[in-house]
DNA sequence: CGAAAATTTGACATGACTCAACTGGAGTGG
DNA sequence: CCACTCCAGTTGAGTCATGTCAAATTTTCG
């Protein structure tokens, strides 16, 4: 259960002896979530940090036309929950919930501090971490400054296969921040002459 | 000199012995930059993640046809550079330059894994300090989705008033993703009736 | 003062949205 | 196995926000 963890911790160049890995496997809960089930809710406060072991979960806003804005899809093994509201322990503006049959690992805040005030190499994963979802933020930044909605979803498939593969176009109009109907438009129009 | 970088790090609740403190002035170097120079350019590897104690710069990418786009104004307080290229090594796709005179504190990507190494708990410190970065990130990606370009104008000089002051509206606008015509109605067409 | 840059304004074009109707496939219950 | 419903996806027509191009005006600063 605990080895994408730990092959996702070793891949940020982190090694952890087996003392640590047990403090790990003590620390983390293991939870099951059903397709459209909530891992998080709009005005709870974030309680956990989850990671994700198998299956897909979506993170949105809701704004006051109710119209709902996909700001990510969070696939097995990468990491889900409002940042935000997980270290301000201040209500979360945010719903994740998901879309497939979806199992986390997760730790509360206390938990994590504690895990890497116990295992200090921790910081070093979560510093490496962290950088990469900068990266990949402010990517996110550039395309949505610097193109048009057909090149955003050009780039997107490309990007992310599997999500397009797993998420109805629907979901990915929502990502890209255009409606359902262009994104209809744009995938029939061009077909096969994109650019 | 680096009063500030210190101030900067407590504030991120990691404490700081003097020899450590040390190792800190020893591993950067202090550069300055006149207004309009490069700090990184297109096409550069970016050899430096910087921490600015004076002035203000920006990051911009320039699109296929020749069109600014700026990502982020960073002031005084605040580090700046492309990590996706100071990580991978890789050459960058932004600019970065300065909107006023400013100074750094700069950092090699091997002096700040060797700091990190020598001085743990400094992992700690980008832990949290990119964690404040992936908050602000995904408020602008929500921002993006969600609201048009006069609400995303009336939250920017809410949440960024000193920018605001010292930057002209034609950045702004190339931040915000819009033009400087669009930016200048939307200033002029409902003054004081926002919202 | 004078040149360059920033801002504003006008006229028009266009990408994306809205509303509404229609199509087709997936799942469900009789 | 059919009829029915639900929902994603498509299509059409009209609208609106924002872009484009061009020119006038104001501000900045050497």
């Amino acid at each position: 259960m605990f080895d994408l963890l730990f092959k996702n911790i070793q891949s940020k160049g982190v090694t952890l002896h087996e003392s640590e890995m047990q403090i790990i496997r003590d620390t983390f809960h293991h939870k099951k979530y059903r397709k459209g089930q909530y891992i998080l809710q709009d005005g709870e406060i974030s309680a956990f940090d989850n990671y994700i072991i198998k299956g897909l979960a979506r993170t949105y806003s809701v704004d006051a036309k109710g119209q709902e804005h996909i700001v990510r899809f969070t696939p097995e093994d990468w990491w889900t929950g409002d940042l935000a509201s997980f270290l301000s322990g201040k209500p979360t503006a945010y719903n994740v919930d998901c879309l497939e049959s979806t199992e986390v690992l997760r730790i509360t805040r206390d938990q994590l501090e504690a895990l890497c005030d116990k295992v200090p190499v921790m910081n070093k994963y979560f510093r490496v971490l962290y950088q990469r979802s900068i990266i990949s933020f402010n990517l996110r930044v550039s395309s949505n400054l610097s193109m048009n909605a057909r090149e955003r979803y050009n780039e997107f498939i490309k990007r992310f296969p599997e999500i397009h593969q797993r998420v109805p176009d629907k979901q990915i109009a929502s990502y890209l921040g255009i409606t359902p109907q262009s994104l209809s438009r744009i995938r029939n129009q061009f077909t096969g002459e994109n650019r």
